[in-house]
DNA sequence: TATTGTTATACTCTATAACTATA
DNA sequence: TATAGTTATAGAGTATAACAATA
């Protein structure tokens, strides 16, 4: 009955934080926060939404978003665009820019992904992808939003 | 060859920001922070060493310690002793209380444990753990100490 | 009056650098 | 002079509440 020095509670923390980390200085390279990618990748799947509707999806205040649109907005990756029905609501778009930046962003993230799971076999890594997948399930995690994202950094 | 919606890579550090999110609640039941406790286990498996040498293995600034150590102090659960054959060093070292208090944060690690991988077999929670000591090995991460650590809120 | 987006304010947390006491 | 611990200061980041425009 000789439990194991740390648990996989504790692993998963650690090994998270240091993937999180490792991810936050490569879209670095791109000029680009946690933050900011999650609000892209947002608005790359589901265009058109509001600031507060895609302030509520990430869990954080609506005020947060106007700093982090608009610094997306002054380097043209990030459209507002009025809704001619409710004049008080913007319909956020990517730009064509924005959009060839989330290419970058994937082959960065891809190149990420091959880095953290370099040691594991092919099948090790799917059977990671199976166990971690079914905490996030059983957790009630949404997908493609991780809690970070509420509090990371914006800038 | 189709690529999976979400990677190794992000799984890992949403469920990781989630088991940490998790953990931190449970241990402010007992009144404490991440980093109070990051620095409690420090003090327990190694008593007598100065702040310094603690905050160099935290990976982060002395003057993070002060206050850190004074709350800890005034709530009767560590003790600042000097160093006789140095008396600008302070030799760190649990009270009676600390170290009962330690016994219930190990019972709540172990809790916590339970739930996060509630969803899992046994065998695929030892797999679970072996997939991410290989990683945490892999990464060059130090066992028992995690980055969060490193930007933890004290209070 | 209710809601979207914005701005202003106060608060928390952190790091850098200056200070003291010991060596 | 160098080092351990402390204090002071300034900076970044956040959330809460007040505001203007539109419904």
């Amino acid at each position: 009955m000789e439990a194991p020095r740390f648990g996989n509670a504790f692993l998963l923390a650690q090994v998270g934080a240091h993937a999180a980390t490792r991810f936050t200085e490569r879209i670095g390279e791109l000029d680009l926060t946690p933050a900011q990618v999650g609000l892209l990748r947002l608005v790359a799947s589901r265009p058109g939404q509001s600031q507060q509707a895609l302030a509520k999806q990430l869990g954080t205040p609506a005020t947060r978003l106007v700093p982090l649109v608009d610094g997306l907005e002054k380097r043209g990756l990030i459209e507002r665009r009025r809704n001619a029905e409710d004049r008080r609501l913007y319909a956020l778009e990517l730009s064509q820019d924005g959009r060839e930046l989330m290419g970058q962003v994937a082959r960065t993230a891809a190149s990420h992904e091959r880095t953290i799971t370099a040691v594991l076999t092919d099948d090790e890594r799917a059977l990671l992808h199976d166990l971690l997948t079914k905490i996030a399930d059983d957790q009630g995690l949404t997908p493609g939003v991780h809690p970070g994202y509420a509090r990371g950094r914006l800038s």
